[in-house]
RNA sequence: GCCGAGAUGGCGGAAUUGGUAGACGCGCGGGUCUCAAAAACCCGUUGGAGCGAUCCAGUGAGGGUUCGAUUCCCUCUCUCGGCACCA
């Protein structure tokens, strides 16, 4: 047998073809006996190619996979393009070429350039493309189902407006004030926009979390953006007008006791009624202020507290006491009930108001017997007390109290318990080209009706002049022969929505396509769905915690309620691949630090690359990307090479009497524990998607080969040739497929199991025992591994270095750790 | 401000339930080969002292528990990520 020089491009391309030929990676998804759905995160392609984060996190997905299926498991691991929305738009228009033809191409280069060169298992007979007419069908056909379970719904609202990308955006896409495409100050803009209510599901998308798999990291993010409040709406009559009131949600009624007044956000309905009109002149004035202030440098916004009296009270039925109703931009319109009761005692921003407006401050809790009044900002204390100052309230722990008021003002009428969230209904319109259409009609006699499932889908139609302009109407507005149409319900004269939907939901429903993808007929197959889903494992960034990765639960949890499926969460678990910065600083266009793999894969081979990539550090860690590094890979696989297919080791393979122990050899066996050691922490390394320990561990099976393999018998040898390919398979798809030919196995090594290994093999005759006095190490020597603990320290105390240590001291205690480490203390 | 994660050689990072800190790799130093260089290979590589055996110090800082602490507890500093006037 030849061994022949390592040539990693060769070997890549042969085999790339060969699985490519065979079919390898298409699993039977009919008859699966062991089904692993594992799924990647698709990419979107917003830019001319995929950067180094892309192998990242689909070299360790595939690697784990790999491994899965070695495991015996029919692996699924399918991939596709998320190529609609605003992201491919805008990479479109700043390379001034037209998506239709831009995202095409680049799906294009991503799969055949890129993608099918990494050596992944990716099936690509599945691949889903979310610009096809035969995938977006389907999520218009998404959109049906929210409207038919009552969940869509058309609202005039004030929502973000990004005038660099001239739509509106979801809630989770304003990144402090800022749109996260393209980095434009957000505006506020009154807009009639579709919304699913998202908010329906707060509790449930909270109470799933606890039965899914998924980091505590990512269900803490999750929680917190969901932001469930538990408190009470209080209604506050208006003094000398019976017949008005405002509500306000408060989460700590206990200090209710000491409120002195309300505040109104700006946009509350009830503001104009409230003002007098003595006040009406500034409380206008003030409500302008507000609305330009969202269009001011979001920076040189002052936290100081503003606010106009309206001139009108209520009344605290609690004490009769008259509160001055001001209005404040600090009141958030969206949370709660838009108007909050200040106790300015108790709560930081409450106090800051009352001094900006001069309202007294009356203190309600006590702490620590301190009962004096509060004067300053820093002895607002929000934490844990005594009620004071508060009636029936009085002495009572400040937990108790809470609960004691909220039946008192439930029982009187005055309020009512509630729950609030932080999460908004979810925006989907986008008055942009790229996406799918909306599929609503108006018409002027029935109203909105959506398009009827037989009519979809409703086609993107090829337009040239695809820019929006701002009026607030997406480019489809300007294409009559679109727009026109019948009204499904009365056959009249009608208008289709122009708005096309956000690319979210393009991706929130994506993974029951994979397994589905042939059915022309309808979004899933009620058969591949129960024998492929939920997912068994999802991979891909963090950055979508609060996004993707919502919606993704929301419309599975809204599919499964309309009875298409018994499970309701789409991903049983979840982890994320670390971010890969570039000299310490995150990669991206504008640093001009992106790193291209492709030079990478063709210079040192996509084994090699992927290998390199995974040891840097932890998978769910990240780390610097440093070129020079994937030298020592490479140098690895040139070693395992070199001892695996030595002419003179093969031939010592194939003689059944061996060759005698190279010359200074020990006489004994050579024992292999060392190899069943490695099978054992590579097998539980990768099921952690510990894959730089596991490949650190295979560096030093290599070395040890290379120092050892002269010394061990035939039958060892096989054994060895046997398990390393097995062991390298899941890292280095294409070397390990080339061993396992050369070295004369049958196709495929990855039709294989991962090796097993021999508990009994990894204990070693002998042991080496350190010797600490006092705690600090002194001495190690070795020792046979059936001696008993008298004879060890009787062992000890003989050595010399140990002795040294003990002259004249008196031993007071010895510690032993049977086979590791004994500790004379003196 | 609140929530979450973290801090270990020149660098990336290892270290089961507390039990030899620095595995593995990069880089660096020395050597072999070469007319020479690169590559490759071999040896060394936490800092300090010593020719040396060896000794001392050492896992962000300070304290504690323990025979023994990178690991557990308390206090503090800094870094990163998320949220941010959320009532």
């Amino acid at each position: 047998m030849r061994k022949g020089p390592y040539d990693h491009q060769a070997i890549e391309q042969k085999w790339q073809e060969r699985w490519d030929h065979d079919h390898l990676y298409e699993v039977d998804l009919d008859h699966p006996k062991k089904k692993f759905y594992n799924l990647i995160m698709f990419p979107y392609p917003s830019a001319a190619a995929l950067h180094v984060g892309h192998v990242y996190c689909y070299g360790g997905a595939d690697t784990y996979a790999r491994y899965k299926r070695m495991q015996g498991y029919d692996v699924f691991e399918p991939m596709g393009f998320d190529a609609f929305g605003i992201h491919a738009e805008n990479y479109a228009i700043t390379i001034k070429e037209h998506p239709q033809v831009v995202v095409p191409r680049n799906v294009e280069h991503f799969r055949e350039d890129q993608m099918k060169k990494l050596g992944a298992m990716f099936d690509w007979s599945r691949e889903v493309n979310t610009t096809d007419p035969d995938y977006y069908k389907w999520t218009q056909w998404v959109f049906l189902q929210m409207h038919r379970a009552g969940l869509v719904e058309r609202k005039v609202a004030a929502v973000d407006w990004c005038p660099g990308c001239k739509t509106v955006l979801a809630n989770e896409q304003v990144i402090d004030g800022e749109c996260e495409r393209c980095h434009s100050q957000v505006e506020q803009k009154e807009l009639a926009q579709w919304f699913f209510k998202i908010t329906k599901y707060a509790d449930r998308l909270l109470a799933g979390l606890d039965k899914i798999d998924w980091p505590e990291r990512t269900k803490a993010l999750q929680k917190h953006w969901i932001g469930k409040k538990v408190g009470i709406d209080i209604t506050y009559k208006i003094d000398g007008q019976p017949d008005k009131s405002v509500v306000c949600f408060t989460t700590r009624p206990e200090t209710n006791f000491g409120a002195t007044f309300v505040v109104l956000a700006p946009e509350h309905p009830f503001v104009d009624s409230l003002t007098t009109p003595e006040q009406r002149a500034a409380v206008g004035a003030y409500r302008e202020l507000v609305k330009k202030k969202s269009d001011m440098d979001r920076t040189e916004l002052s936290k100081e507290k503003t606010g106009v009296f309206t001139g009108s009270y209520c009344i605290n039925d609690l004490n009769s006491a008259r509160m001055p109703v001001w209005v404040g931009d600090f009141v958030l319109a969206h949370f709660g009930s838009g108007a909050v009761v200040g106790v300015p005692a108790h709560d930081i921003r409450d106090f800051e108001f009352a001094q900006m407006a001069g309202i007294p401050v009356i203190r309600v809790l006590e702490k620590d017997g301190d009962r004096s009044e509060i004067t300053k900002g820093e002895q607002v204390w929000e934490d844990a007390g005594t009620v004071m100052n508060s009636g029936f309230l009085d002495g009572m722990p400040w937990e108790q109290a809470r609960e004691a008021i909220m039946d008192h003002i439930e029982k009187n009428g005055w309020g009512t318990r509630t729950v609030s969230f932080r999460l908004h209904d979810w925006c989907i319109s986008r008055q942009r080209y790229w996406g799918p259409p909306i599929p609503m009609i108006h018409c002027e006699k029935c109203g909105w009706v959506p398009v009827p499932e037989k009519d979809l889908p409703v086609l993107l139609p090829k337009i040239v002049e695809y820019l929006p302009d701002g009026s607030g109407r997406g480019p489809l507005a300007r294409v009559e022969s679109f727009v026109k149409t019948e009204c499904p319900v009365c056959h009249g004269p009608a208008e289709r929505e122009t708005d096309v939907s956000d690319t979210f939901l393009d991706s929130a429903w994506y993974q029951l396509r994979y397994p589905s993808t042939e059915f022309g007929e309808k979004p899933f197959d009620d058969e591949r769905s129960r024998k492929w889903l939920p997912v068994d494992m999802y991979i891909g960034g963090i950055e979508h915690a609060t996004m993707h990765l919502i919606y993704f639960r929301f419309v599975t949890m809204v599919l499964h309620d309309l009875g298409y499926f018994d499970f309701d969460e789409p991903s049983l678990k979840l982890r994320h691949q670390g971010l890969i910065i570039k000299d310490g600083a995150k990669m991206s266009k504008s640093r001009g630090n992106v790193v291209n793999p492709d030079e990478y894969i063709r210079k040192f081979g996509a084994d090699a690359f992927r290998t390199y990539m995974l040891f840097i550090g932890p998978y769910e860690d990240g780390g610097d990307f440093n070129d020079r590094g994937i030298l020592g890979a490479s140098r690895f696989f040139e070693k395992v090479w070199d001892v695996l297919l030595t002419p003179s080791l093969s031939a010592k393979l194939a003689s059944e009497g061996g060759l005698p122990p190279l010359a200074g050899g020990p006489e004994t066996k050579v024992s292999l524990a060392k190899l069943h050691a490695t099978v054992k922490k590579v097998g539980d390394d990768l099921e952690n998607l510990h894959f730089n320990t596991a490949i650190a561990s295979l560096m030093e099976l290599g070395n040890w080969l290379k120092e050892s393999s002269g010394y061990l018998s035939p039958d060892q040898w096989k054994e060895v040739c046997s398990t390393v390919p097995r062991l390298l398979a899941p890292f280095a798809p294409h070397l390990a497929e080339e061993l396992w030919e050369k070295l004369g196995f049958a196709y495929s090594v990855h039709n294989q199991l991962f090796p097993i290994y021999d508990e009994s093999e990894l204990v070693e005759s002998s042991f080496v025992l350190t010797v600490q006095v006092n705690g600090k190490v002194r001495d190690t020597f070795t020792l046979p591994l059936d001696i008993t603990q008298s004879d060890v320290e009787k062992a000890t105390l003989e050595r010399e270095k140990v002795q040294k240590w003990l002259e004249g001291k008196t031993v007071k205690k010895v510690i032993y750790v049977p086979r590791k480490l004994i500790n004379i203390v003196i």
